[in-house]
DNA sequence: CAGTCATTTCAGAAATTTCTGAAATTGAGA
DNA sequence: TCTCAATTTCAGAAATTTCTGAAATGACTG
């Protein structure tokens, strides 16, 4: 399968940003031949479209599956699997955001409460610290789980609403803060 | 330097979470180190604190500052560097998004711009999921340009008025929606 | 059930990243 | 200007991650 000079270098672009985003080059190769293409695409012509190993591309589809960012899909008398990313950007980012959530926040998060679990051990600092740090983490994660549930529709109208956002929220009463009073 | 127990755990931790945050574990150590003291570390406490070269922290140290995520401070009749994190939680994670965005989205938004700029190429699915992802970065960037400029106090109500927002959002009139319509 | 095709596994090779010790550089104070 | 503590740089060692080819596994077909 020889790839346009487009998919080519989207594709390379994808493969160099994968460490910054914490995959490897050839998953993220893989991810974004899959993206732009508009047929499902079997192991063989990734392994060829890319240049890598066969192994390689399993291995990275094995990856891709664990953050189920790839869908499979079958043709009848075709026994290969094909494969494709969700159609809409915001199924893919709904579940990219899950995903990094789940990898990169909630370990952190259980970890601060198992340390606090182990109760005072007389490092006032460090232990006021570390409260403050699972509080605010425990916000965003919390408003997180509020978004998530939105509806596509409404998260893009609040997005494009922007810092209109701002004159709403003064108009709802309460004030709360975490923040420490002057 | 003797680390309590509570600061070793949290460091290690630090350190294992590193490779998943995209920095090394001598940099995830150093901050966390950083994070959990009261007074400014110098490099020789955090070299003997953490068990690690003197080479290594030089650079973990330099690492932070590219990240904007240590400040620096001086002793009068000591020249030696001390290292602290910044107090402000709010702060630290405003710190943390725009690096993030910065490093993991920035460069990839140039790239999908450029390569739009290329003009049509002919392969049209692709170019079209293209512009798609383009418009999708803009929007949630912009948005957190948005965001950004929110002084705290609003944020966290914000945030703490979670999926209240929602009702906020449909008293507004002017829906719109860059998803497609059925 | 033998043969074929597709996929996965896995040990080791290759590449990359991290870390160290030694040397070089910096800069404040004598 | 010289000295020396502090820091940085850097080449190579160590550790880790990625990638490959070969072998194993699975699963359908005649």
């Amino acid at each position: 399968m020889k790839l346009t000079n487009l998919q080519q270098e989207f594709v390379l672009h994808f493969g160099e940003m994968g460490s910054r985003w914490g995959i490897n080059r050839t998953v993220g190769q893989i991810y974004a031949l899959l993206f732009l293409s508009s047929e499902p695409l079997n192991a063989e012509q990734i392994t060829d479209g890319l240049g890598v190993s066969r192994s390689n591309t399993s291995m990275g589809l094995k990856e891709l599956q664990s953050w189920n960012l790839v869908r499979m899909k079958h043709f009848p008398g075709d026994r290969r699997d094909y494969f494709t990313t969700p159609e809409d950007l915001w199924e893919i980012t709904r579940i990219l955001i899950a995903e990094r959530k789940k990898r990169e926040i909630d370990p952190t998060l259980t970890k601060l409460r198992e340390l606090e679990l182990e109760g005072p051990k007389g490092d006032n600092y460090a232990e006021a610290r570390i409260a403050e740090l699972r509080e605010m983490i425990e916000l965003m994660t919390g408003f997180y789980d509020d978004m998530e549930k939105l509806e596509t529709e409404r998260l893009v109208k609040m997005m494009t609403l922007g810092s209109k956002i701002a004159g709403l929220i003064d108009k709802t009463s309460g004030a709360l803060s975490l923040t420490k009073r002057k």
